[in-house]
Parts: structure tokens; sequence; C-alpha cells
RNA sequence: GGAGGGAUUCCCGAGCGGUCAAAGGGGGCAGACUGUAAAUCUGCUGCAUAUGCUUCGGAGGUUCGAAUCCUCCUCCCUCCA
């Protein structure tokens, strides 16, 4: 890697983010010299981004800091479309309302890194649909298809590997790149945008970007694309126990969030230090240098401020002293995630069967009965061997509440409601 | 348009009339060991439960009995036009 001087290069270099750039120098000097605009996409297929997506949002936050502005380009419009690349028949397509929907939760999380117009920021949220939904389709060939050259498109990674491994490819899905590059052009003509960055596996996408954008508006256009993140052991990002790692706390609660970051490989606390927190090089270099058993603090550590940028200080040292409350003292923390049944049910007696899945350590009574007999559940810290046990107001020992423990990580409160 | 091949549980992939809720691997979860880590070993991995129910692209049919045979449909792949 050169030396950059741009200050947003140099701290994406640092820190890991860079896997590829189209033009090193000239990106360099531009965001040296001018106050640049730039991108990156987002899909608006759920309610909230999740974990996967964090290093993206890391480089817009990066970039904002270092005095440039972000565009977060929301896929409307794609979305609108589907995925056509899981095959299982005729996913359900997303209505606007749903879209609208997504991009509502979507949107809070993102103000946790960005601040937006409203906050007095300089950072955008724009949606793709607001161009895509109405083109003309003999205008748009006219316009953009006849810049593209299919044998090209043949020759990227993204379709020959399907080619060749003969599965299926939508015309649809062919033409994703070719929307994808249309909006980088679109963003460029609407916002002066320079450059967009993703995902590794967005490089040619983007590069066809470039390509058009110098084509019809003979406009200079930048790719800068970050690495593919896996965890050491060669695990997606973003995955845990109970699926995706939610950034909205309404889909995962702060503990548990806290908790994924927590449990993060030794060899990836470093890499993840720099990539997910803004803490200082050097800092983080002592961290990484900590060894065995003592590299928990710096996991400990991570896991804080990774939850303090996305759900604020306060609610970050919650999850903290509740885990060290749990784990470190073996206690009973009033701050774990909880859940409410309803009084009459609690007096009368409930099955723990039932009470694991609402408790939602458990997606079905099989499930449960089979973690019972995998003596993997524990009630008040107690092992449960019984999948018939019932389980009423008696059992309320701690404070009024008692303590449902799926494995030795994941406790969850029930309560009186 | 013609000829052939294929669609299996989260993924890959066996099965080719009963012993199939369906081999094996991957992934995931749990247990043991540890440091709330990795590696390793063990167990679990359709739903409900006391021998019940729903699964093998879809709809029918043959049979005491079908993922396995037949018919039609849908989709995919390869070769030829």
């Amino acid at each position: 890697m050169t030396a950059y001087k741009s200050d947003f290069l140099k701290i994406l270099s640092d820190r890991g983010f860079i896997y590829q750039t189209s033009d090193d120098a000239a990106l360099d000097k531009l965001f040296d010299t001018e106050t640049v605009t730039g991108y990156i996409g987002f899909d608006a297929t759920a309610t909230s981004l999740h974990a996967g997506s964090l290093i993206q949002i890391m480089m817009l936050h990066w970039m904002q800091q270092t005095g440039h502005r972000p565009i977060t380009l929301m896929g409307g419009g794609t979305s609108m479309i589907g995925d056509p690349s899981l095959r299982d028949e005729a996913r359900k397509l997303l209505t606007p309302d749903d879209i609208e929907t997504n991009l509502v939760g979507i949107r809070q999380s993102f103000s946790s890194y960005l601040k937006f117009e409203e906050q007095g920021g300089n950072a955008l949220m724009v949606n793709n649909a607001d161009w895509l939904m109405d083109l003309n389709y003999v205008k748009f060939l006219r316009d953009v298809g006849q810049h593209f050259s299919v044998n090209r498109m043949l020759s990227f990674d993204s379709v020959k590997l399907r080619l060749d491994r003969e599965q299926s490819l939508s015309f649809l899905e062919f033409n994703y790149m070719i929307l994808q590059a249309y909006d980088f052009v679109e963003l460029s003509k609407r916002y002066d945008c320079r450059i967009q960055m993703g995902g590794s596996d967005q490089w040619g996408n983007i590069i066809n970007g470039i390509d058009l954008g110098r084509r019809m508006n003979n406009a200079s256009l930048f790719a800068l694309t970050s690495p593919l993140l896996t965890t050491s052991s060669g695990g997606k990002m973003g995955k845990s126990a109970s699926g995706a790692v939610w950034l909205n706390a309404d889909k995962l609660s702060v503990y548990d969030f806290w908790q994924y970051w927590r449990n993060t490989e030794d060899a990836d606390v470093e890499r993840f230090l720099k990539l997910y927190t803004t803490m200082p090089l050097d800092e983080i270099a002592k961290l990484g240098a900590l060894q065995g058993a003592e590299l928990n603090e710096a996991k400990k550590i991570l896991a804080t401020e990774v939850t303090a940028l996305l759900h604020g200080r306060e609610e970050a040292d919650k999850a903290s002293e509740t885990a060290r409350v749990t784990f470190a003292e073996g206690q009973t923390a009033s701050d774990l995630p909880t859940i409410s049944v309803p009084a009459a049910e609690l007096d009368a007696g409930i099955g723990v069967l039932a009470l694991m899945v609402q408790a939602d350590l458990a997606k079905s009574n099989g499930e449960a009965r089979r973690s019972i007999k995998g003596g993997a559940v524990k009630l008040n810290d107690q092992p449960v061997s019984d999948e018939k046990l019932m389980v009423d107001s008696s059992a309320l020992v701690n404070d009024g509440a008692l303590k449902l423990s799926f494995g030795k990580k994941r406790h969850v409160l029930v309560r009186k409601g």
C-alpha cells in the first residue's frame, strides 16, 4: 500500500478497510483537495441491517468524520423486483409499503453512525426507486444499453461462476449490474457523487458504473472496495446463535449484541477493533498484543466500544455490567433480556417447553425438548432434566423473576406481567 | 422446434417400490475441555408426542405400500436446429 496523504484514505488503509481502489493516486488527491461525495448501496429487504453491513457503514462514518459527504443508497427499486438468485419459487415480492417500512427501520440504525440533515450533518439517504421505477425501457436501452458489451458482461466473475457451475442466471439478474451501474451515474449527476464503495464482490459492478459514467457523461468516477469479511475460522460475519446480528434494538437486544462481539475469536480481536471501533490505533495495538486469557479484556472493550457506537455509551456500559454480573459473579443480573408472562398463566403453571419457546430460546417445543435432553437448559441455574416440568410463580426467586438459561451464554429473565 | 439429463430436508449431495423423516459432508446448536476463544471429541439438527402428523418441484394415477413406477404440468441444464 502506498502512503496516502488524504485523511480519509489514510485512516481506511491503516484500519484495514481497503481491498482495492480504481486509482490510488488520483483518488488520494481527490480526497485531499476536495469535499468528496461517495456512496454505498444497501438492500431494503429487511427492517434492519445486520452486522455484515457494519464495515460498509463504518466506511461512510469515516468519510463524514474526515469532512466528506456520505450517501446511503437504498435499493428500494431493486428490492421491488426481489432477488432472483434464491430460486425457491416466487419469493414474495415486497410492496412499496413494506419497503417504506424497511427504510424507516434502517435509517434508524444509520443515524447512529451518520449525521443526516435533520441532525445537522450532510449525510444523505436516497432511494434508487426514485429514478428506476419510471425508466422507459426503450429509452433506457438506447441511452444506457448501448454502452454495455454482453461479451464483457459474460466475463465478469459474478456471471461466469454461475455459468460455469451450470446454475441458472435470469435475465433479470443479469441486468442487475446494469441497474447498479446506472445508479452510480445517476448519483454522480444528481449529487456530484464521485466514488462508490462496497465489498470486494461488488468490484465488477462498481467498475461498470465508472465506465458507464465516462461514456455517458465523461465523468471521472472512482471505486473503493473493502475485503470480504469472514471470521478467522471462516464463518460469515453477522450470524450468531439466534440468527442474524441485527443492528436495531427491537430485533436484537443490546445485551445480545454486546455478547456477539464479546465472543469474538482471539485471532479476530485486533482486526475487529480497527474496523468496528473508532479507538486510536496505538491503543488497539496494545490491546491486540495481549496474550491468552488476557485477550478477554480486549474482547470486552471491543464489545463495549462497538455497542456504544450503535446504541450509545450508557446502553453499552449497562450491557457490559450485566455480562460481568452474569459471568464473573455468576449472579443473576436484572438487566438480562426479559420476557413477561401473564400473571394468571404463570400462577397456573406453564410448561418449560412452552416457556423456552416464549423466551425465544427455542424455535419449537421439539427443539426445546431436545435441548433439555442434551442438558443445555437450566432454570435458576439448576439443570432441567424433566421436559414436562411445570413452572409456576414459586420459581420467581430473584427479585420477582426467574432465570431461564440455554447453554452457558444465553439467559432470559421471566417476569410476571 | 428436436434429442437427452435434472429438480431431495438450511446448503452440497446419496437414495431408484417396503427395513426412509430419508446415507454422507458442510453449516448451525448443545455437552466435555477451556479463557463467555480456537482446535478436538461427543450428542442433537421436520412438527407434535407413548407406536401420530406433514415432507423429497406441482397435480393426478398404479400399488396393501412411492422420494423411488406411470401421466400431465412447471422450472433448470446440455447438445442439435
